[in-house]
Formats: C-alpha cells, structure tokens, sequence
DNA sequence: AAAAGACATGCAACCGATTTGCAAAGTTTA
DNA sequence: TAAACTTTGCAAATCGGTTGCATGTCTTTT
C-alpha cells in the first residue's frame, strides 16, 4: 500500500497520519497474521515500545485495528476491515495455531449466534480455535 | 458439599485430600461465578497465593476445574462437571457480565460448530460472550 | 522408632506484558 | 512568534503469573 492509500485510512478514521502512524500501519497491512507488540517491535528494531504501543491503543480505538486475545498472553493485533465497527455482527473467528504460533483472521468465518439465556445482553464476542495450521498440518 | 464428598471428588481424580486442597474446592464449590486466583485469595485472607496458585493448577490437570479465559487478563476457574475431560465437545461457552464483572459458565449452552478452511486441524476452543448479566441488564 | 523418600506448603524473588508519569519534540492556532 | 496541544521517548511502576528453594508433613522402608 501506498503513502496515499495509508493516509487516508487514517483520516477516514480522523487519525492524524504521523511518520511514526503510517509507518505502523504499512508494517501492520503486510502481515499475513495478527502481530503482538512484541511482533511489531522487533520487526522494526528501532521504534520505543511505549510509543508503538500508544500508537495501536489509537488505531483500536478508532477502528483502524482489532485486538485479538488469542489465550497466549499477549494481544495480538489486526487491520479491521473497511467500515468496520467492531459490533458483534463483524466479528469473525480467530485461528491459532499450536505449533508455528501464528494467529489467523478467518474473515470468512462469522462467529455462529449463540442463544444466551433470558435477559442476558450481548455487546461483544470473542471466539477462538486453536490447533494446526494448513501450513503446520501439513 | 461435605467434607465426604469433597474428598471423594479429588480421589477420584487422583489428587490427595490435603486441608488446602478441599478448602480450597469447597470453596469453588460455593461460587456461583468463575473465581480468579486473586478472588480466592481475599475469600481466604491467610492463605499463600503461591500455594493457592498451585492448588489450581494441580486440579486443572486433573481436570477438577477448567480455567478460563475471559479477555480480562486474569484467568478465571471452575469446577468442571462430573466425569469431564475438557474435550471441545465438553466445552460450553462462557459470559462475562461488563458490569459486575462475574464470568459465569453456561453450561447449558454448547458451543457451536464452525466449519474451518481446508486442513486446518481443530484442537482446542474458546468462546467468550460479553455484555449485562441478567442482574444487571435489570 | 529412626531414616529416607516423596510430596505439599510458604516465602522471596523473577518474568513478561502492559500501563503510567513526565519531560522533550513537533504541530497547530491565535 | 508565542501559547496550546499533540505526539514521542525514556524510566519506572503495576499486575498476573511463575520459579527456586527451604521447610514442613506424611508415608514407606529398614
């Protein structure tokens, strides 16, 4: 993606596209899987962890990226597709894998309604399998 | 639960009946929503955290509970029904009030089967629904 | 019963992930 | 330009979870 298309991803989303902001962004549309802090700080080798972590807190608050527990510990963090509003009707499932460690967006994959007992309220969902890749399945 | 049959939980998944350790399933026994390491530690207010930490992760191995993960940070247990063993087709999903922040197990309700992409091999599941339990949607 | 072994408990200290405080640098606005 | 605000960087705290190690307890063996 481009300086350009970058940009207006943030503006779309009234964030203002700093160096740092779009550096982050690009690095975080290239990723086949969701990355952790940790993930995103060593892959640029140079950037203050604290700052990196302002920076995602931004883009998840204004729906730029989705957070992802994915029960390891440490959240992982995804691009949210566009005109996201991370209501419980965008959600899709999150696949992680046991052996290579990788947390997957099936954006295909809607998480299935759940009929909750009487007079519960639903705001948020959170749904995770875990197990072997394609790729580790083998 | 009496002290019998506490004690005869924890036999019959190979764990000796120590004083901690059927204090401390008596008084999972007692909750009516998951407890976190912490939770049990105020209920007791002279026990070792490390102690209790211990004692939970020996009954989750022994299946006696199951932990948790609610997207709160801190892992929440409970008691896992008779003659469980925490396969995905035992799993339940678990709700987690926004409010008064309890988590509880819905035991009664399974969690649905997500069809995944090709090879992609399912080991372990984990559903979390969050928003107003019924005491507090009112 | 004494000694040995095995497991349980308690305390101190560590670890990784996240978060806060605060000062410095950069931007925007009057 | 100066004041006001936002973003960035560094240090340090917090928090949940975990390990190491000494001590205590209980069981088994001699």
């Amino acid at each position: 993606m481009n300086d350009k298309q970058l940009t207006s991803i943030l503006n779309a989303r009234s964030v203002k596209p700093t160096a740092m902001r779009l550096l982050v962004l690009d690095m975080l549309a290239q990723q086949e899987a969701a990355s952790s802090l940790s993930d995103l700080e060593e892959q640029f080798d140079k950037v203050d962890k604290v700052t990196l972590y302002r920076t995602l807190k931004t883009f998840e608050q204004h729906k730029i990226i989705h957070s992802i527990d994915d029960g390891t510990g440490s959240a992982k963090y995804a691009l949210c597709s566009e005109g996201c509003e991370c209501n419980p009707g965008d959600l899709h499932v999150h696949f992680h894998c046991q052996v290579c460690k990788r947390t997957f967006c099936l954006t295909d994959y809607t998480i299935p309604a759940v009929n909750l007992p009487h007079k519960f309220v639903l705001k948020e969902m959170n749904m995770v399998m875990k197990g072997l890749c394609e790729d580790c399945a083998g």
